[in-house]
DNA sequence: TCATGTTTGTTATAGCTTCTAACGCAAGCG
DNA sequence: CGCTTGCGTTAGAAGCTATAACAAACATGA
């Protein structure tokens, strides 16, 4: 699903490279959706392709190097999807169930972005540089909303945050923007990725209305 | 650390084996820390031990029975922390505290309950008996805490939850104690879990205000 | 048009992993 | 004291990542 972004090739050479290589992330992603990234198989992926073995190097260093890139692309694809939200005027609700229609659309892509990091792994730069295009869509709608004291319970962490507001990098957003953006990071992870891990099948209630819930909270202007 | 949960052996032989059984565990926990779940090696703790190979084997049947082990003890470690917590008569504030604490001691400890989930892996029963546990825990020390009048933003969920409470295993607590403890455990887990998988480094703020500040929300009464 | 260099695929191989099978030995129990 | 049970061994199958060496196809410059 999408990830053409290699499509602008021009020789026919490099032409046929990025289509193999789309082929190859597509056979990544199912098998990642079925059975998580430490099942990925480079092997598996050739043979699929009717392609033998180490052939596939060709096209991807490493094990790891095709993980990034699809960590990559989750990281785009959900950019791509905060800032298509922001710039029609979303709310932040709306901003909510963009964000849980991306995740439920392919749960293990959001883990993926969020899920257990390995002790070993550092993300490269470009990635951090996506994860601030997150923050900065998802800061532009948290300031576009109708402003609102923030919660005098937490008053003493939102000045905490008047003074350490690098993470904004330099958006104009009053301290209160940025603990109801901390806040909507925060509170929307935990209730998604427990949702999609599992942890309330059984338990009866409908996990939509916890969701909404938590959004209504965040949002209690409305 | 901790996990000597079989050492209530009689003979010899069960006292030796359980021994080792444990000494397999210390290592392969020592690994999860350095490594991942997906980084554990049954060959790699067999040689750490002096013993060579498929030796291990006597004593797990397999990988995944060693893991399930291992996500046993962590369920397990975190019912009995919550239990302590919510005995010794801690609040909602001081069971928060406890978790925080329980979980940046073995972040990957904590990683195996609420992390990633394996597609296709299903946790044994008893284990959904321990989550349950830790579910009655967190119930107890809501109920003790003030009554307060739910956010009227979420008085459709709450209301939502007086219909669907079979997962609080008969607790008699009115649905806002649900609805307060479900807040918890999603809000808790949201900052905790984002703060363990490093989302936060380079940010700016102290990851511990912002967590604190989630605590007082979520106490306003106090 | 022909030759040259690049790119892509192949097979072979090393080294790692989980896990089964077959065997020997030692320790505990009746 | 003998027998059973359990433990550890080596051998080996099947899988994986990754590298090396080689063959074929392709694109391009003379």
């Amino acid at each position: 699903m999408a990830a053409d972004a290699d499509a602008d090739a021009v020789s026919p050479r490099e032409r046929y490279r990025s289509q193999v290589r789309a082929d190859i992330k597509a056979r990544a992603w199912e098998q990642i959706a079925k059975a998580g990234a430490s099942g990925l198989s480079l092997n598996a992926i050739a043979k699929e392709l009717g392609m033998s073995g180490p052939a596939l190097y060709r096209y991807f260093g490493s094990r790891d190097e095709l993980i990034t890139e699809l960590i990559r692309d989750a990281y785009r694809s959900l950019a791509d999807t905060f800032r298509a939200a922001a710039d029609s005027g979303a709310g932040i609700g709306g901003l909510a169930h963009a964000l849980r229609r991306w995740a439920l659309d392919d749960p293990q892509r959001y883990f993926l972005v969020y899920g257990t990091p390995v002790p070993g792994y550092q993300a490269p730069d470009d990635i951090t540089g996506i994860a601030q295009e997150i923050m900065a869509a998802l800061l532009d709608v948290c300031a576009a909303a109708e402003p609102e004291a923030p919660a005098p319970a937490s008053a003493g962490f939102t000045a905490h945050l008047s003074q350490h507001r690098d993470w904004a990098g330099g958006h104009p957003a009053p301290p209160g923007v940025l603990r109801r953006a901390l806040a909507f990071w925060t509170r929307m992870h935990g209730v998604l990725s427990l949702e999609l891990a599992g942890h309330f099948t059984g338990m009866g209630f409908e996990p939509d209305r916890l969701f909404d819930a938590e959004v209504a909270e965040l949002t209690p202007g409305r």
